[in-house]
DNA sequence: AACTCCAGCGTT
DNA sequence: ACGCTGGAGTTG
């Protein structure tokens, strides 16, 4: 045997940081320390002190020794499992962000990392196998009864027992003195119940019943697949999929059910409930730290069964995700435009097949990604085409604003004032939607033509007559309504151009001033409390007339509304966006179901400018499968997504030149080639947002031609100077 | 992201 | 000579 000179080499491991760095640092790890893969880790990093993760992968043995550091400690949580590794890394490389920026939304409660404070509480000091010596004292009345309220063994807190005894908490320190009791941990409570998934039986119609079984399938056959879930609203597509959260808590693996806006599912909180007997368990941006704590702790356990949350969930510790649930998937809320850009229904998909869990994607009118990838057969398809319970769809009518305009200044055309007028009439509920918020979303000067902008935006001021203040929507500029002209002087010539929901509101009030009225936006229903409320408050009838933004079109159930009437129904199909017109045939598909859902049958009164528009005659005629296959074939010759892919780079910075400069470069930098094409430099839909100048160019591909990897190449070669901003959006929707 | 380092400037 | 500020650079 040769002489072999042992050179004593430390153990290294790769740590990944919660941090925008370029990957994982090498750490050393310390005599007696044992680490593997996903062990949460508290390391060194310049002199200060971060969490990170132990990462897969060799350490790199060229790096010198001096520039390693100990590993300080280790954290007795469960590891990172490798199916999240995976999916922050491929997050990570889908939307070409940092790794460490991914997995900081993976350790977004880092405080979870240390074990909660165990509780105190009182045990019996005597008892089987105690060998304590003899408690001393006597035995009064009151002591006898602290005796009777402990079984052997049993350890309760304090304040309870002393209530059960009928005693002052005085008395147990005396017992503990004397050796009858003794200080012990508290078993910790589970933070969440466990539902049951056989709690109550939903009353399930046949087609209901087969689209469950499939569903209860796909769980049960604990591998990846993907099955979109359709139906008028209505038609209990909820209830379908709750079967396969039961099938998946019997399956003993936890669902994750993601809501696009989770502040304003009460409602749906209480199907939940009726379902499972208990509360699921939430996560949301507006958690307290103290619940997010808890919250994140009790998943990495696995003691929360179901979780129900926005976008954010999809980065929880889930020890064994079964099934992930996209409810609502055609929502733009689903898209995050910061920090990491990505789209949460993607990326449920993609969670989901490195958990080899099931996945669920519902809505009533399915965006044409996902339609399309139910028709090339990637993803099982089951539609349910009855309403359940009897409820019919509501009859939709257009009126047409040419032939029959409201009155000057007014926005509510004589038809929609007379439908609304006879439903009040006969005690039923109305609701005006219009997707604006304020009272008018442009002032203009009559004297001059001055029309009030932000300072910071290209955007106009929108008037916010209750708060008496102007207000970009973009950047949260404010200021109070000025008197004068701020450009010409002129006084009392400023004038409100538009309408906003505050003004249909006081419309409404001029029409109707005996109905109750109930404004429904983002500012007059803040959180979860006020929808809640809200809901309630119609549900009771307190309320004769609702009148909304967007965030009446998600998910309520109003049994006593019967007419909607929609407003300005074009409002959306403005502008260049490509997705401009399914967006709106969604929007406005959701709010027309909001109207009718009990056995009363509801009407709907679209105003528009343009009925004979494809939007228009495909919701009066209901048939959103041939609006959408005809969107599709105006899609596909430009490889427009889903047929092919987009990307987009937006170039900001705060001098106007600084971001011409980067984006012109980038543009002398495109690449080409086959299926390749470079959109741009062009001022970005909003050129100025809060006080950056905006350049955005696209970057369109053949759908089978992957958009990173010539990304990356493209920013390569581009020099970009610190005081300019290049992002990049992967699949971009919407016109940020 | 959060720190150090250092140039450039002003104060003591 | 000292100290503050801001920007660039670094972190294993």
């Amino acid at each position: 045997m040769n002489d072999t000179i042992l050179v004593a080499i430390s153990p290294r491991v790769r740590v990944l940081l919660p941090l925008p760095l370029a990957g994982a640092y090498d750490y050393r790890v310390p005599p007696g320390m044992r680490l593997q893969p996903g062990d949460f880790v508290a390391v060194p990093l310049n002199g200060r002190e971060t969490l990170g993760v132990v990462w897969d992968g060799e350490a790199d043995p060229d790096l010198p020794e001096r520039k390693l550091r100990d590993v300080l400690h280790a954290y007795d949580v469960p590891p990172m499992t490798a199916s999240l590794r995976r999916f922050v890394e491929w997050v990570a490389q889908y939307t070409l962000s940092p790794p460490g920026a991914v997995l900081r939304m993976a350790m977004s409660a880092p405080a979870a990392l240390e074990p909660p404070a165990p509780q105190a509480g009182w045990t019996l000091a005597t008892g089987p196998g105690s060998n304590a010596p003899p408690p001393t004292g006597r035995v009064t009345p009151e002591r006898q009864r602290v005796l009777d309220a402990l079984r052997p063994g049993e350890v309760l807190p304090g304040n309870l027992i002393a209530e059960r005894a009928g005693v002052k908490p005085g008395v147990l320190r005396g017992m503990a003195d004397g050796g009858w009791l003794r200080p012990a941990l508290l078993p910790r409570p589970l933070e969440f119940a466990p539902p049951d998934p056989d709690h109550a039986q939903p009353r399930l119609g046949t087609e209901q019943r087969a689209a469950a079984a499939a569903l209860e399938a796909a769980v049960a056959a604990r591998q990846y697949g993907v099955t979109l879930l359709t139906g008028v609203t209505g038609s209990g597509k909820t209830e379908v999929y709750l079967d396969a959260v039961a099938e998946c808590l019997r399956q003993k693996r936890q669902a994750l059910v993601l809501l696009p806006e989770i502040a304003l599912s009460a409602q749906w909180l209480d199907r939940f409930r009726a379902r499972f007997g208990v509360n699921p368990a939430l996560w949301h941006s507006e958690l307290t730290s103290r619940t997010r704590r808890r919250t994140w702790r009790a998943v990495a356990e696995g003691e929360a069964p179901v979780l129900v949350g926005a976008r954010s969930a999809l980065f929880l510790p889930y020890p064994d995700l079964g099934l992930v649930v996209v409810d609502e998937e055609h929502e733009t809320a689903f898209k995050q435009e910061e920090g990491v850009v990505y789209h949460a229904r993607d990326m449920a998909v993609v969670r989901a097949r490195l958990s080899d869990a099931a996945c669920v994607l519902v809505s009533a009118t399915p965006s044409l990604e996902t339609l399309t990838n139910a028709e090339t057969g990637r993803y099982a398809h089951r539609h349910l085409s009855e309403r359940h319970g009897g409820a019919t769809l509501p009859a939709i009518s257009l009126v047409d604003l040419r032939r029959d305009p409201p009155e000057r200044g007014r926005f509510i055309s004589p038809k929609l004032v007379e439908a609304v007028g006879g439903t009040l009439a006969r005690g039923e509920q109305a609701m005006l939607f219009l997707n604006r918020r304020g009272y008018a979303p442009l002032t203009l000067c009559r004297a001059c033509g001055h029309r009030l902008r932000c300072p910071n935006c290209t955007a106009w001021l929108v008037e916010h007559r209750a708060q008496k203040r102007l207000q970009c929507h973009h950047c949260g500029h404010a200021e109070p309504v000025p008197q004068h002209c701020p450009e010409c002087g002129a006084e009392g010539f400023l004038a409100a151009v538009g309408p906003g929901v505050e003004r249909v509101l006081e419309e409404a009030g001029t029409l109707w001033p005996e109905a109750r009225r109930l404004v429904m936006a983002s500012d007059t229903i803040p959180g979860p409390a006020a929808a809640a409320e809200a809901a309630r408050a119609i549900a009771e009838r307190e309320v004769d007339l609702i009148i909304g933004t967007q965030i009446v079109a998600k998910g309520w159930h109003f049994p006593h509304l019967t007419l909607v009437g929609v407003v300005d129904a074009d409002l959306g199909l403005a502008g260049g966006d490509l997705r401009a017109a399914e967006r709106t045939v969604q929007l406005l598909h959701q709010v027309a179901g909001r109207a009718g859902r009990a056995e009363m049958p509801g009407r709907v009164l679209l105003q528009t400018f343009s009925p004979e528009h494809p939007v228009m005659q495909a919701l009066l005629s209901g048939d959103l499968d041939a609006f959408m296959a005809a969107e599709a074939e105006t899609r596909r010759p430009g490889h427009w997504p889903p047929f092919g892919r987009l990307a987009a780079l937006i170039v900001s910075a705060e001098e106007e030149r600084d971001a011409d400069r980067t984006a012109r470069d980038l543009g002398l930098a495109a690449p080409g080639g086959e299926g390749v094409q470079v959109l741009g430099p062009a001022p970005a839909p909003l050129a100025l947002l809060r006080g950056r100048h905006r350049r955005r160019l696209l970057l369109k591909t053949r759908r089978d031609i992957a958009v990173q990897p010539i990304l990356r190449e493209w920013l390569a070669r581009v020099e970009v100077p610190g005081n300019v901003k290049v992002q990049v959006d992967v699949d971009p929707v919407g016109f940020l």
